[in-house]
RNA sequence: GCGGGUGUAGCUUAAUGGUAAAGCUCCAGCCUUCCAAGCUGGCUACGUGGGUUCGAUUCCCAUCACCCGCUCCA
């Protein structure tokens, strides 16, 4: 297997571009940064796998620890919701990070995180000041104000520096405006290279009614998840769930990201799986272990290779206040090979969300467990995966680059997720064949996604659908028409069997159980 | 948002201060008895907007999009 000299990225931008997988959205308008549509073939196979996973977590959910089936059910929430709720769930704060650019070395802080100090040294008596010195929060901080402020010192004649005093240090976004002129960067070496820090607030907003003022504020939501906390209550009191029990939702979300990148990895209008699973607080780390392990299986039932898959446990030190335990499912991405990058979050949310929204709600969101005669807020393991990161794993996954074959590229995708399974031709378009095969066609196209082609060679079609990555292509030849057999070729063998015309459905049906 | 790179048909490339060539793909027809065969014909491009110029795809400026790095994230 012999490899082109262009990235397998681009390789599959372009193929996906000219097969009508993906689109660059708005493209006869120049485009639009950080937006993809999905073409013909690239929504079937979204569907393809958004409904694998509804099936899979809805309609036929995996089996607990005690091997019965848990208790998930759907939602479908709208995209805007109450503003309170990202105040509530911390989106309004925590997705509005102000950022500031250093000029002089063209790196970007969140100005939160910088925090400055105003170190002296003292020189024959007289102390003079060195400035407002800066440096990133955490244990280095001491250390690198220190470093940078012996050097100065020596610059400037040498002295004695004045004992650092890190718990003086104030953030960046706390100093006045008219001194963050004075401020020399973290990583720079001249004061004011700083830029003012600016508001990246990763939510898009819009207003409600024709008053366009902050009251009348909306935003588009950054994440399914919340719409799921805001109906916990009606769920509960209309659907005879009990506890343990999962709430679904598949749909878009929206984030502004800074640099959306990676093709449809990071985009700024993204679709979102994801489940919220509510426990009792004393299960909470057990379901947390268990849905980490089933998600890790799901994406391999999907044909994602066990070891381009990667559980990546988040420090206890870089876990959000919140969470007990979360834990990244990440994929050797083509752009991060040999590393991983996201795919999934599992994370262990305990009873924050619902707390958060009971508090700014005041309503009562808790569980009454009247087989044990107890009250609780019960806590939340969530899956939270990207539909639109999962297509891309697929397509990923599925490409193949085979200069032996006479279509080097194609896709290998699981049958029961391609978007096209049957190819459906006429050895050649005449002597009776073409008949046999559209009458084929018409039988299996309600039970199968079917495509009939009868233009060029038999070569060309095989290959056309070799590289949309579809499983099986039927072909009526000149002995169909006497022993009523058809040859159905296999895509990923590129062999052929004989097959009698009526047992077509059964053994397609056969092969796209996986 | 900052820095670097790229931008000619669906794809891969070419040429040119006087509006563009080719291969593959695609479409139509012929042909074709199992893996991108052949013949004939056809559609389709200088990312966008300004400027310089008699004239710009070419030179200049701006802008947009994509790729790489910083950053961020499902």
């Amino acid at each position: 297997m012999s490899k082109p000299e262009t990235s397998l990225m681009s390789r599959l931008v372009s193929l996906c571009k000219r097969r009508g997988f993906i689109y660059p959205a708005s493209e006869i308008y120049g485009g639009l940064n950080g937006f993809w549509d999905f073409g013909p073939l690239g929504s079937q196979l979204k569907n393809n796998l958004r409904d694998r996973w509804w099936y899979d977590m809805v309609e036929c959910p995996p089996l607990g620890p005690d091997g019965k089936p848990l208790t998930i059910v759907g939602l479908d929430s709208t995209i805007i919701q109450h503003p309170r709720t990202w105040h509530a769930s911390g989106h309004v704060g925590g997705f509005a990070d102000f950022m500031v650019d250093c000029r002089e070395t063209k790196l970007r802080y969140r100005a939160d995180h910088v925090l400055v100090l105003e170190v002296s040294y003292e020189k024959g008596g007289v102390t003079k000041s060195l400035g407002l010195l800066s440096a990133l929060e955490g244990d280095e901080f001491e250390a690198s104000i220190s470093k940078k402020a012996k050097k100065m010192v020596q610059k400037s004649g040498g002295g004695e520096l004045l004992p650092i005093d890190s718990s003086k240090a104030i953030p960046l976004t706390n100093l006045p405006a008219e001194q963050h002129a004075l401020v020399i960067g973290p990583d720079a070496e001249t004061a004011g290279t700083l830029t003012e820090p600016r508001a990246f607030n990763l939510m898009f907003h819009s207003y409600v009614g024709v008053f366009q003022d902050e009251d009348s504020k909306v935003y588009l939501r950054p994440e399914t998840a919340q719409g799921i906390f805001l109906q916990y209550k009606n769920i509960l009191d209309t659907s005879r769930v009990k506890i343990p029990f999962g709430v679904a939702q598949v749909g878009k979300s929206f984030r502004n990201e800074v640099t959306p990148r990676n093709f449809i990895f990071r985009s700024r209008e993204f679709e979102q799986m994801e489940m919220e699973f509510f426990c009792p607080p004393e299960d909470g780390m057990m379901w947390y272990e268990f849905w980490v392990a089933e998600r890790m299986r799901w994406w391999e039932s999907v044909g994602c290779a066990k070891e381009n898959l990667y559980r990546h446990i988040i420090p206890e030190n870089e876990l959000a206040h919140y969470s007990k335990g979360t834990s990244d499912i990440e994929y050797r991405w083509p752009f991060t090979a040999p590393g991983f990058g996201e795919l999934e979050g599992v994370a262990y949310r305990t009873d924050y969300d619902l707390t958060q929204h009971s508090v700014f709600s005041k309503q009562k969101l808790d569980y009454i467990d009247q087989e044990n005669n107890r009250r609780y807020t019960p806590h939340v393991v969530e899956p939270a995966s990207g539909l639109t990161r999962g297509v891309l794993l697929l397509l990923s996954e599925a490409y193949q680059y085979d200069e032996s074959r006479p279509s080097p590229e194609w896709l290998k995708l699981k049958p029961s997720l391609a978007p096209i399974k049957l190819g459906i031709f006429p050895l050649v378009n005449k002597d009776g064949m073409p008949e046999v095969a559209e009458k084929i066609f018409m039988d299996l196209r309600r039970s199968f996604t079917c495509q009939y082609d009868a233009k060029q060679s038999i070569g060309k079609r095989y290959a056309r659908m070799d590289e949309i990555g579809t499983p099986f292509c039927i072909t009526v030849d000149g002995e169909s028409l006497n022993d009523q057999c058809v040859t159905i070729r296999n895509r990923d063998t590129a062999q052929s069997e004989r097959v009698s015309i009526d047992k077509i459905r059964e053994y397609v049906a056969a092969k796209l159980v996986d």
